[in-house]
DNA sequence: AAGCAAAACTAACGATTGTTAGTTAAACTG
DNA sequence: CAGTTTAACTAACAATCGTTAGTTTTGCTT
């Protein structure tokens, strides 16, 4: 039970994953990256579940302990959206391919790791809307819908992680400007 | 060769197709649901594949009719933008589970289907493109990144299908008019 | 070098997949 | 009502799936 090869077959994965999607990948597509036999995955874990949970509820926990911080800490709620905005830029471009199978995979997980997940996917949403609201009764933050904010924010950093790659040159600081800018003050 | 019955099943699938995923949903599941044999299928549709390449086209080719329409319309670039913000609700609103499909499951389309779709995506992305940097150049828009922005007003529109369910109550005029205004306008 | 644990292998299992062949029932057409 | 097409059915296929059992090889420890 070798701990880092348990990590580099769940990497090995996640990329599969992020091309094709959990189904379409296979125990023999996986084991074939990693030039071995698929039964011989199962020396280091447990089965395919296994692979999905561990790379959903790895990048699932980082989204919550950062949400968290930010939640507690003593920011104006605009502020706090800023300070969202480039955790998530921060953790999709460590975390590309952990991100679009959380997005689009977390479907099949099973069980308690599913429940998890979703409880986390709740919590996380309900913390943000809490900022939005309180940006709003505040008079910091002009409109008077949150979910269409909340809604709105959320679909673009979730979805970030498709466009990084065609990010190329541009500087993960410069992003972080930028998407802050577009994201609060518009476009006009 | 029944052609309401093709539809049929096209339309209950897509509906599978979107909480499961196309790889997850199985011939005998679509089947189930219309209450035949997974046999019975083949009298209408030639394979799985069609079912696939016919729910996503057909949403594909009404974002490309409209967008091309735009692009020929006699308007500003930010009303051009304002008018895809709005032709994007109203195909979500009445095509929601082919565009979970458009959007997750594409890239298991096969041959010529998957080239067909993927170029009409470049070809949207690109028109959209001209839009904005038009905006940039004639200074209705102020960002210098037509990529970020670009980015972030079609992954909101992209994943609205997401939201349409817990849209609830909120009319379809109020939802264009408060997307527009945190879409151009921000939130502060 | 011997012994041992870790990690690879081969082979096979039961289940499920998309699909085809052949057949029966249903429903139009004349 | 006879004849014919349409659409359902049963049965089965080859392929692939995740997984298990048993075996051999690898590589570290003494």
């Amino acid at each position: 039970m070798n701990a880092t090869r348990k990590k580099e077959i769940v990497k090995i994965a996640a990329s599969l994953i992020k091309e094709k999607g959990y189904n379409a990948v296979s125990m023999r597509d996986i084991a074939q990256a990693m030039n071995i036999k698929a039964a011989s995955l199962y020396n280091h874990i447990s089965g395919k579940q296994e692979i999905l949970s561990s790379l959903i509820i790895e990048v699932a926990e980082k989204f919550t302990e950062e949400m968290n911080t930010i939640a507690s800490e003593n920011l104006s709620p605009l502020q706090k959206i800023e300070r969202v905005i480039e955790i998530h830029i921060d953790i999709t471009v460590n975390y590309s391919e952990n991100i679009a199978t959380l997005n689009n995979d977390w479907m099949h997980l099973e069980g308690s790791a599913l429940k998890r997940v979703v409880k986390m996917r709740e919590d996380y949403e309900e913390n943000f809307r809490k900022i939005i609201k309180k940006g709003i009764s505040e008079g910091e933050i002009k409109s008077k819908h949150p979910e269409v904010i909340l809604f709105s924010i959320l679909s673009t950093l979730r979805t970030l992680y498709l466009w990084n790659e065609k990010r190329g040159k541009m500087d993960v600081n410069v992003l972080k400007k930028d998407m802050v800018a577009v994201l609060l003050k518009g476009i006009v």
